[in-house]
DNA sequence: TAACTTGTGACTACCGGTTACCATAAAGGT
DNA sequence: ACCTTTATGGTAACCGGTAGTCACAAGTTA
C-alpha cells in the first residue's frame, strides 16, 4: 500500500527555507513578517498542499470551533429547516456543526451528550424532548435550548406558543367551529409546547366549551399516529375543528378525516403548527401558525456565542409567531 | 469569573491512587488489570466527572472518528432523510458526523472541503451538485459520493436512475398520456440524474414522440421554479403528462397546473421522483419513483468504511428503485 | 551614535493523552 | 527453586502545532 505521509509545518518550513516559527507566524498572522517571506511560505504550502492539523491547534488552544446540535431527528420539516439555518449561521462565524439525532430516546440523548462533550465542542444547541438527563446538570459547557426547558441555568429560545395557541383556536372559533379538538405531545414532556394547550384550554373555557386534547408521541410511526386520529374521529364524530400541534399531524388528520368522509374545509377545519419551508411547499393549502425559524436560529446562535464568550446573565427569549391563512381553515 | 479547571487523566490517577499508566490502561483496556483497580479508577472518574479529552487522543492516534456530509442543504425531504439515515449508521459505528451544507455554491463547497479536511475527518460523503472542485483531486482522504460523479477514483452510490426514468415514463404512457414533458436539473451538472432524462428520451423516441425537457436549477426559490413551470404550461398547453425530477417540483407543478385549470389526474398526470419520508407523509397523493434511501445510506457507509480501512478496489454501486402508485398518475 | 522598529531564527515548554520500555513484585505452575 | 503469568509504577518520547523568550541583524529615526 502506498503510504502517503502527511505534510507538516516542518516540511513547509524546510521547503520555504525558513524556520518553523516563521511558518507558524504566517499561519497565525503574528509578529513581524515581510511580504516576501509570506509569499514564500504560501507558495510552499500550496506546493505541498499543506493543511494545518486543526487537532493539534485545538489541543493547544483549548478551543475546537465545534458546536453540536442535539435534536430528535433532522428528517422532519421543522428540525430540517432549523438545523439548516443554525448551520448556516455557525458556518459564517467559523464554527463547524456536529449532528446529534437523539431519535427522542433518552438513553441515546445521554450518550450523545457524553460523546459530543468528549469531543470538546465549544457549545451545544439542544431541542430534544427528553427529560431528566443528568448530563445537563453535570456540565458547565455552554448550552442553549430551543423550544424546551432543560434546566434553570440554560437559556431557552422559543416562539410565542401561547399566542400561537390563541391565534389558532380563535381562527377556528371565528370560522364557526363548535367542537374543537387539540392534539399535542404527551404533557409530561416539559416544553413550551404546553402553552399552546394552555391557550387552547383558556380560550375554550372562556367560550364555555369543553377542551379535549389527544396526545400523540413525536417518535412513533405515521401509522401509529393515524390510529390515534381515527380513534379521535370515532369518539368525537361531532368534531368540526382541529388545532394540531404540528403540520405533519395536521396533514395526517386531514387524510384520516377523508376516511370518515370529512372534507376540509367544509365539514372540518384544521389549523396546523410550524409553517416550515418544506411544509409550505408540499402542503400549501394548510392553514398554520408559523414559527419564526430563521429568527429562532439567529437568536440561539447569538445566545450561545454570548455563553461561549463568558457572558453569564444570558436570558431566554420568546419570538412572535404569525398565522398563515390558507384553505384548510 | 469562576474558572472551572478541567479534570485530566493525572487527576484521576491521583484520586484513585494509581499511576497515569494504569488509568490509561483502564481507559483503553490494555495490559493486565485487576478488577479492584478497574473499579477504583472508574469510581475516581465518576467522582470527578472525568471526560477523556478526545482531541489529545485524536492527535496521537491520527484518527478522529469524524466524518463529514457535504450536501446542498438538509432542508429538503430527500437530503434530510438521507443525512438522518447516514448519521444513524455512523453513530452506531462510533463516528460523529459533521454537517456541511454547500447551498449548491461551488465556492462554498470548496471552502467546506478545505475546512472539513483540516478538521482531520476520517472520511466524507458528498452529494453536492457542483463540478470542477479541485479539492477532490488534491486529497487522498476517503470519499464516497451519492448520486453524483466526482472523480474517477471516487466510488458513487446511486439508485437506478435509468430504470426510474423508464418506470415513470412508461406509467404515463400506459395512462394514455400523449404529450409528456420532463423536468430536470441543468444537464451540465454531471450526475446520474442525467440517466433519468436519457430513459425519458429513449422511451419517447421509441414511441415516436418528441422529448421536451425543462431545466430547473436546484438552488433557486420556489417562486423562480413556479415561473419556469408557468412558462411550460404556456408554451405547451397540450401537455398531459409530466415526469418531474423530484417530488418538490412535482408538487409545484400540480399547484401551477391548477392556475391553468388543469386538474390532476383528469387533465394532467404527474409522476415525481424521490419518495422520501416527509413527502410521503405530506403529499401521499403523489405518484412517484422511490429511491431506496436507507439502503443507499447503508451502502455509502459500507463503502466509506472500506476506504477508511485501506481497501483500494472499492466499486460504485447502483440500487433498484420502485414505483409508488398513487392518485396523481 | 544611540535607540527603536522590523524581520527572522533557535529553543523550549505546553496542550492531554498514548504507548513502548524497563523495573518490580506477588502468585501460580512444574 | 526456577520460570511464567499477572499486576502495577515510572519515565520518556510522541502526535503537530502554539507561543514565549532570547538573540541577532539590518534599517530607520531622533
Amino acid at each position: 500500500m502506498v503510504e502517503k505521509k502527511t505534510i507538516k509545518l516542518d516540511d513547509v518550513a524546510k521547503l520555504a527555507g525558513v524556520s518553523k516559527t516563521t511558518v507558524s507566524r504566517v499561519l497565525n498572522n503574528r509578529g513581524y513578517l515581510s511580504d516576501k517571506t509570506i509569499k514564500k511560505v504560501h507558495d510552499a504550502m500550496d506546493e505541498l498542499n499543506y493543511r494545518p492539523n486543526v487537532i493539534a491547534r485545538q489541543l493547544f488552544k483549548q478551543k475546537t470551533n465545534l458546536v453540536a446540535l442535539v435534536f430528535p431527528t433532522v428528517d422532519n420539516p421543522f428540525f430540517a429547516e432549523l438545523e439548516a439555518e443554525l448551520e448556516k449561521r455557525f458556518d459564517q462565524l467559523g464554527y463547524r456543526v456536529l449532528m446529534g439525532n437523539s431519535q427522542n430516546n433518552p438513553a441515546k440523548e445521554q450518550d450523545y451528550l457524553k460523546l459530543l462533550l468528549n469531543h470538546q465542542v465549544d457549545g451545544l444547541i439542544v431541542g430534544s424532548h427528553n427529560q431528566g438527563i443528568s448530563e445537563y446538570q453535570k456540565t458547565t459547557r455552554p448550552i442553549v435550548s430551543i423550544e424546551r426547558f432543560v434546566g434553570k441555568q440554560i437559556p431557552v429560545v422559543s416562539s410565542d406558543n401561547y399566542q400561537g395557541g390563541l391565534l389558532a383556536v380563535q381562527r377556528l372559533l371565528n370560522d364557526g367551529c363548535k367542537h374543537i379538538i387539540h392534539t399535542n405531545y404527551p404533557i409530561n414532556l416539559v416544553s413550551p409546547n404546553e402553552l399552546r394547550q394552555q391557550a387552547y384550554e383558556d380560550l375554550m373555557n372562556k367560550h364555555h366549551r369543553k377542551p379535549i386534547t389527544y396526545s400523540v408521541s413525536f417518535d412513533v410511526s405515521d401509522e401509529e399516529k393515524e390510529r390515534v386520529f381515527r380513534k379521535m374521529f370515532q369518539e368525537h364524530p361531532e368534531v368540526d375543528g382541529i388545532f394540531a400541534d404540528n403540520d405533519t399531524n395536521a396533514s395526517l388528520i386531514i387524510r384520516v378525516g377523508k376516511e370518515f368522509n370529512r372534507h376540509v374545509p367544509d365539514d372540518l377545519k384544521v389549523v396546523g403548527y410550524d409553517g416550515a419551508n418544506i411544509t409550505r411547499t408540499l402542503s400549501p393549502e394548510l392553514t398554520t401558525i408559523q414559527q419564526p425559524i430563521p429568527e429562532m436560529a439567529t437568536k440561539a446562535v447569538e445566545l450561545l456565542l454570548q455563553l461561549i464568550n463568558g457572558k453569564t446573565d444570558v436570558k431566554s427569549v420568546t419570538l412572535p409567531v404569525r398565522m398563515i391563512n390558507s384553505t384548510t381553515a
